[in-house]
DNA sequence: TTATGATTAGTCATACTTGACTATAGCATA
DNA sequence: TATGCTATAGTCAAGTATGACTAATCATAA
């Protein structure tokens, strides 16, 4: 429901349609939020459904019609709801990226290391462009921070790990 | 091709066969690695399709027959592949748990802190039942490492935040 | 003025993931 | 020894997410 979280949150600040949405959570989110265009207009269909959201349709020229969105007393009381139980219970996140370091020992030190250089660049690079980020609406700044907090994390454990395979082997 | 990366990185150092696989993901990594048991099936599935494993099947009794993977030459190059890709460019992982954090403002701050201390027990809960798990095989260790490090450094903004609002507010 | 590429806006078929289910075996215990 | 409970082993239908696509508009530069 995280998902539904933040497209009911962004909706209830300011009525918007899917495009935007997504483009706004796209540019201000991206680096740590993965939510497709499919994805977002797909939510925005069900929360049409279950009367979470109503819209106004607009027409810009010749162009399609736009589907303009806004949170009903429903979807703010379902909001109130889901932020509750959402800020209470703490989600672990996916290591996912992380499965190749259980592996590390399968290649050469040497190259293995190179190739954690690489990784490590990658990851400098992504929180510099973070960090550089203007000023976000509201306390999407959090979001913002916590990413950060969390990359530097990656970066140091990172070193620490260089380090060992370097000196143990 | 993460989840790929790390059946075939497991099948290759042992065979097994496609529940024993899930089982000690789910019990070494299911804190920080969500692969659900239709997921390895299926991945199996496709990976012997595309003959990255091989499978003998076994019968024991009356039970279902097992099918037993192991790894291919194409598999382990595969492996070999995938694991320096893997290595070398950073993913970021998904912080849709902490969503919920970027509408903290729209409810009380005191009602906030109260939630937000439960979920600062959850995390310590979980970074305690992590830090406590017995020693992992091979470089699986530095997954949970990684994973400690994290929890720790979500703990400490989490502390902060709430400090802040507190305060701010 | 008109080709070229980027931006806006959205859809669709496909692929991926998972909750819920089936079914046998082992094991304690009343 | 019948009963219920957990562990083993896997499948399937249904829900989710996304790559690839369409199509109009706008900017710009030859």
């Amino acid at each position: 429901m995280e998902r539904e979280l933040l497209l009911l949150g962004m909706l209830r600040i300011q009525a918007m349609h899917g495009y935007q949405l997504h483009e706004l959570i796209d540019s201000h989110l991206g680096e740590s939020i993965q939510i497709k265009k499919p994805t977002a207009y797909s939510l925005l269909n069900k929360m049409a459904e279950s009367g979470w959201v109503s819209y106004v349709e607009e027409q810009a020229g010749n162009r399609p019609l736009r589907r303009v969105y806004t949170t009903t007393e429903k979807g703010e009381a379902i909001f109130q709801r889901l932020i509750r139980q959402s800020l209470a219970d703490y989600k672990p996140m996916d290591y996912l990226g992380s499965i190749a370091l259980a592996f590390v020992d399968a290649i050469p030190a040497l190259e293995a290391t190179g190739l954690l250089r690489e990784r490590r660049a990658s990851i400098e690079h992504l929180l510099q462009s973070t960090q550089s980020q203007e000023e976000h609406p509201g306390t999407m700044q959090l979001l913002i921070e916590n990413h950060v907090r969390h990359l530097s994390t990656e970066l140091q454990w990172l070193d620490e790990v260089i380090d060992r395979i370097e000196h143990d082997r």
